[in-house]
DNA sequence: GAAGGTGTACTCGGATAGGGCCTGTCCGAGTTATTCGGG
DNA sequence: CCCGAATAACTCGGACAGGCCCTATCCGAGTACACCTTC
């Protein structure tokens, strides 16, 4: 069980968008040309992101994609649910039901839920609680010196190459 | 991203060995008819558990499972990572070197570990820490009272039929 | 009656196919900036 | 010099193959019990 690649993809791109981002959008050639990524992959999941309502796409020309509310608001556990559905993690298929409690299935759903599926979702519960403890803003603040530095001189090559709008 | 089936079957087939289980070990196909399961597939599984310590193997026609330590000490946390390998559930592949930062990548991995890395890490040990804190001792407590008679209805019939071992 | 050897039935264990989701790529619909021509 | 329409280039968006892991199954190696033969 592993997360796709596409949520570390998807943060590190939330992140450049909140650097980036002045009013203007920034288009997913662009953000791929940041992290060497595919592009037509990596615009595969900034559609998911956009269809759950992170990001606002704008086509056209100057188009791009821009976050949809304050950095603050926009958590890890958002985007992991963006990107995986926001199902659970663990499925019960209520085996306690089968084989020899068949007969007594519905005697056994009335007495509560199975014990280890409320252990498992208890401690997914965990998890998301601690990604939705983490926003955009939090991962900005995070990133070095080194980076940040190289961000704003490509910021800057792009002013004199695409123009007065950036 | 979704954990695999197995690991519900083997917690479930955890619970029944320690409720099956006294000095004499358990067959894979007896697990496999008291839930119903396929017993070629969840073979599987317990010798994955096997593999991992959790279990004792022994071979022969009176063979079967047994716990290799008290199901106290056994937790949900061990469950998961003999069937699921123990791996982080976020890889990090460290795009925050390549693209425009791969000039400065050795600078940036020395000004430490990447803030989103580090994030979903947290909330990883977050959610192995809730596992952790059930064991086997507990989901047997959990267990509701009609399910446990049937358990019982049914070790009394098998000892009728396998003879005085039981 | 007891002991030893043999046969059988049961067990675990690993090796072998099939399906679903993530990975990766392509091309089309739509929109904006630009440019060229006319007034 | 200003305005407007046509062009062109760029954008997002969804539809299309490939690979890996989970799912599911089968058959073989090994062991313990039971029985039969022999002493």
């Amino acid at each position: 069980m592993q997360l796709p690649k596409g949520v570390e993809w998807a943060a590190h791109c939330l992140v450049v968008l909140e650097r980036l981002t002045e009013d203007h959008p920034v288009a997913n050639s662009t953000l791929a040309e940041v992290y060497g990524l595919s592009p037509t992959y990596l615009n595969k999941h900034l559609q998911a992101l956009t269809r759950h309502g992170l990001l606002i796409s704008m086509p056209g020309s100057a188009g791009g994609f821009t976050l949809s509310r304050p950095a603050s608001e926009i958590t890890l556990a958002d985007v992991v649910e963006a990107l995986e559905g926001g199902g659970p993690i663990f499925r019960c298929t209520e085996i306690r039901c089968d084989g020899l409690f068949q007969p007594h299935s519905t005697e056994i759903r009335a007495s509560g839920s199975c014990a280890i599926a409320a252990a498992m979702w208890t401690a997914e519960q965990a998890w998301r609680h601690s990604l939705a403890a983490v926003s955009i803003t939090d991962l900005v603040q995070g990133v070095d010196a080194v980076s940040s530095k190289n961000l704003n001189e490509f910021v800057e090559n792009k002013n004199v190459k695409v123009g007065p709008i950036l």
